[in-house]
DNA sequence: CCGGTTTTAGTACGTTATTACGTAAGATAG
DNA sequence: CTATCTTACGTAATAACGTACTAAAACCGG
């Protein structure tokens, strides 16, 4: 099987568990906003939301940023997406959600590529030292910078 | 002794640090960076570029914000300065440079508070998750939002 | 003092994100 | 069905953040 392919079933999975998660939560997956996702997880990395305009702009008609950052914000709220700060982009959420893993981002500084990865232990870690300091209800989501080992 | 003078005299502590720092490595410390340094102890928490640039400016200089973003590029450099992606902001940085210690910034969502804090258990389970996705050599600062227990 | 480097300065510009306001489409109660 | 309420989208303008480029002044080693 080609890697196309298994990027394409990658894909249409990723819209499927989309689609349910949205109407799980009574949310609506309306076509903008579908596109925006689809979009990102077409790219398979970060992506700026101008940079979005302009993939989902066409001759005919031009969206403007704010229907797109308005699409990123329900994605970002359905835990679909997530912001990477560091880059001013926005990059699919992959990965169930498991309450007690840490969602890190590893963000290649250099090629802006992202790997994301789940685990407890640095959650719990980063738990602990959140409690020394004063802190709670830690964000289950963090960056790290980074580079891929080639 | 008031808490305005403890501050006054952690304030004179960090900045007899920044000058030592500068000038072990050959840095200088100018009048505007160190303005801009100094602001930024004096407000001990995070603030915006165009925020220092209307704190240090009055009526007969407005300074421009790309006055601002060198003196914080040079701080940031040095390693007194910490830039919040998720805030565009910038807050200076506590503690000595442990090199096995990861730099965890703690930002609450709601204020913007921050408090730092190193641990060499983040750092290393991080490096091990790292190293499972396939990555080196990460940076050794981060950004978690939460919120201040009170 | 000279010549190279660093620092400051200023305008303009590019990129990213939000505000304000109006309209349309969908749901819901009467 | 229709009046009303909410949510989503369109449009325009602007705010907020950051950089490129150019030039002049200050610093420093020889």
């Amino acid at each position: 099987m080609s890697t196309k392919a298994l990027r394409k079933e990658e894909e249409e999975s990723l819209l499927r568990r989309a689609d349910d998660l949205c109407r799980q939560n009574n949310l609506r997956l309306t076509p903008i906003r579908e596109r925006v996702y689809r979009e990102l997880v077409q790219s398979g990395g970060p992506v700026g939301a101008y940079d979005l305009v302009d993939r989902l702009s066409n001759e005919k008609k031009r969206l403007a940023p704010v229907t797109i950052y308005r699409a990123l914000d329900f994605l970002r709220d359905a835990g679909l997406v997530h912001r990477l700060a560091t880059q001013n982009s926005y990059v699919i959420s992959h990965g169930q959600p498991d309450v007690n893993a840490m969602k890190i981002m590893f963000v290649d500084s250099k090629t802006g590529e992202t790997i994301e990865v789940h685990s407890t232990e640095v959650a719990e870690a980063v738990r602990k030292a959140a409690e020394q300091a004063g802190f709670k209800s830690v964000s289950p989501f963090m960056e790290v910078e980074g580079e891929i080992a080639h």
